[in-house]
DNA sequence: TTTAAATACCTTGCATAACAAAGTAGTATT
DNA sequence: AATACTACTTTGTTATGCAAGGTATTTAAA
């Protein structure tokens, strides 16, 4: 039963991924473990695997750009920053979420 | 551009799917055409392809079941109707709906 | 009585995408 | 030099939404 549970509620977080790596670098430029971290402080856990091809998928759609930047400890690291593009997706983002929990209103009536 | 956030609002509503579809069947016992009409109603397509075999699949979970019925005009009916299993379901969707919520609203700040 | 239209259910094949797991590589510490 | 840590990347598996096509029943028109 648990995992049937667990299924849904991934599934339901799936289609917002995107949507969140958007708003999150709306807000400041980040890289990779950093938006991970925030995602999990937001209760929303996502592994590399699935941020990873994310990140570049929504960079070849002139979504995001990124630059390298030395880190004091580790290796450089990539900074993602949302372009403007990527801005006027979130305007239409805004409205979509809004309408898909005005749905799920509507169906519970 | 369009076609970006075409793709990412089905994305998001894919995972909400079984959940609605649950919450329809809580209300009222129906069939699949019914199901999509009052989808739709609530602005969320969805096709027949689609609901099926999600049909097939939450009754094989336990979360559902079905009768068949005669209609005054055309073949016979499957009547889904949820069961105690659903409605246990909802109620921890319920909350995991909730939290998906605030979780946006976190992200945003 | 055949044909067509309408309604309803079901299946197949494809494309996408999340994820686990493993790999590569730079930096720091012992 | 060896280990630990951080960070980025790729591969293979699995799940699933959907387009498209198929089957079956009923009703109504030709």
């Amino acid at each position: 039963m648990e995992h049937i549970v667990d299924n849904i509620k991934s599934q339901m977080r799936k289609g917002l991924l995107e949507y969140c790596i958007l708003l999150i670098l709306n807000k400041k430029e980040a890289y990779a473990s950093s938006i991970i971290e925030e995602l999990k402080q937001a209760n929303m856990i996502v592994v590399e695997g699935t941020l990873y091809p994310l990140l570049i998928r929504q960079k070849n759609q002139g979504l995001l750009n990124y630059r390298w930047e030395e880190s004091t400890q580790g290796p450089p690291r990539k900074y993602y920053m949302i372009t403007d593009k990527g801005r006027s997706l979130i305007s239409e983002m805004d409205l979509a979420w809004q309408e898909i929990v005005s749905t799920i209103e509507t169906i519970r009536k």
